[in-house]
DNA sequence: AAAATATTTTAGACTACTCTAAATTAAACC
DNA sequence: GGTTTAATTTAGAGTAGTCTAAAATATTTT
């Protein structure tokens, strides 16, 4: 049985290793987990212990496929929530992901089940984040940060790599939602900004920044 | 800001004190809690240091009115999610208590006015007991299934097991509605149908199957 | 390749909660 | 009312997680 904590770790690791292809450090994580590299050096020593990472001291740390698979568990119960909360207590999607942080951490099997149930067994989060099946399989759904896509390309909006409120309610204004269509005018090679048509009607410029945490996908 | 632990001592306090008209004990405590006495009196030194509960050593412990509200506020999150997991999940009513034992602790006030809402505002959980308003005020009458009731017995019905429209159509046909009053004429031991007087005027003959579903208190 | 810098780990200490064993206080008994 | 017994509290220690400061290892720079 894992804690509290202890599951924050593996989500958190899992989360590091699948974004940015860079390996997952210390530092990162404790970024991450909000607390000080000492104190993830230790945990990591636990984990390590529980054969759910592997880990070389001062080399980086990869997970297990049972730390994998635990990870994805509570990935799970984080998205099916976020879609409860959406869907059925009418949250914004940009409210939900701090309840999330707790209610996925609540041990029943059988409620994730019967949530999932209720819910219309949905495949992807408000964020437009896949969902992981029981078992830990991801539908990894191919999809590309806006930035790097090339000029004349086209594509659907199906995630995104921030969910900071100032961010979403920025995408908000825009008029920026998961499932719209953008294409990509032109690209300045200045600041790497990015001009996108959404929804094949209004004319947008966007940061290269924002690009970045625009998942496009199709 | 309470640590779960606290939370949970607060609630087991309260219930202590609600049941039983003898004084709450550390011993009574530690079993509730399921840890030991000595435990009990750290953890009551800390509360009392809140001013949460009175505590004089060696004499029992007694809530203060900011302890009985905050012990309110938990209990009114745990019946209100047993509520959602009865209603919405279909959980059995004597399933869902450790799994609202673990959501009381979400520390989200917006979910839970969420919640209420989505669920109707119900009045009792499943079990039957009152569920407290926000600020802390309970409603010290329980409800029971009018199934259980005795031949006799009178009460107003004040929520519903079923939201099924036919069920819901037929109640309205019979003149039954949530505050009306509801009087067990007989009981057939042959089907277990039901024999009651509605609203002091009309007699009607309901199957033991609606009986279950109308919760009558008073 | 050595020096400077950044990252990571260890050492030792702190908090919240828990425990066992011993000491203290209250209650029950004769 | 004094003694026995039960309940409660204190003392001292353990675990999970955290921290700061110092030591060890990697990485970058020159």
């Amino acid at each position: 049985m894992l804690s509290y904590t202890e599951e924050n770790y593996l989500k958190t690791i899992y989360h590091l290793s699948e974004n940015g292809s860079k390996d997952v450090t210390t530092n990162g994580i404790a970024d991450a987990v909000n607390t000080k590299p000492a104190s993830v050096s230790d945990m990591l020593k636990k984990l390590a212990q529980k054969s759910l990472i592997d880990y070389i001291k001062y080399q980086g740390v990869t997970l297990t496929d049972e730390g994998r698979v635990k990870a994805l568990k509570i990935i799970r119960k984080h998205r099916l929530w976020e879609v409860f909360l959406v869907n059925k207590l009418s949250f914004n999607w940009d409210e939900v992901h701090d309840v999330a942080e707790e209610l996925e951490h609540i041990k029943s099997p059988l409620l994730i089940k019967r949530l999932d149930e209720f819910l219309g067994f949905p495949q992807f989060d408000p964020h437009g984040d896949p969902i992981p099946t029981e078992d830990g399989i991801i539908n990894h759904k191919r999809s590309v940060p806006l930035h790097q896509m090339e000029i004349g390309m086209s594509g659907v909006v199906v995630g995104l790599n921030e969910t900071a409120s100032s961010f979403l309610q920025f995408l908000d204004k825009i008029g920026v939602y998961i499932g719209v269509k953008i294409k990509v005018l032109d690209k300045s090679s200045f600041d790497h900004s990015v001009e996108i048509e959404i929804d094949q009607t209004s004319k947008m410029m966007i940061s290269n920044e924002v690009a970045k945490n625009l998942n496009i996908s199709e």
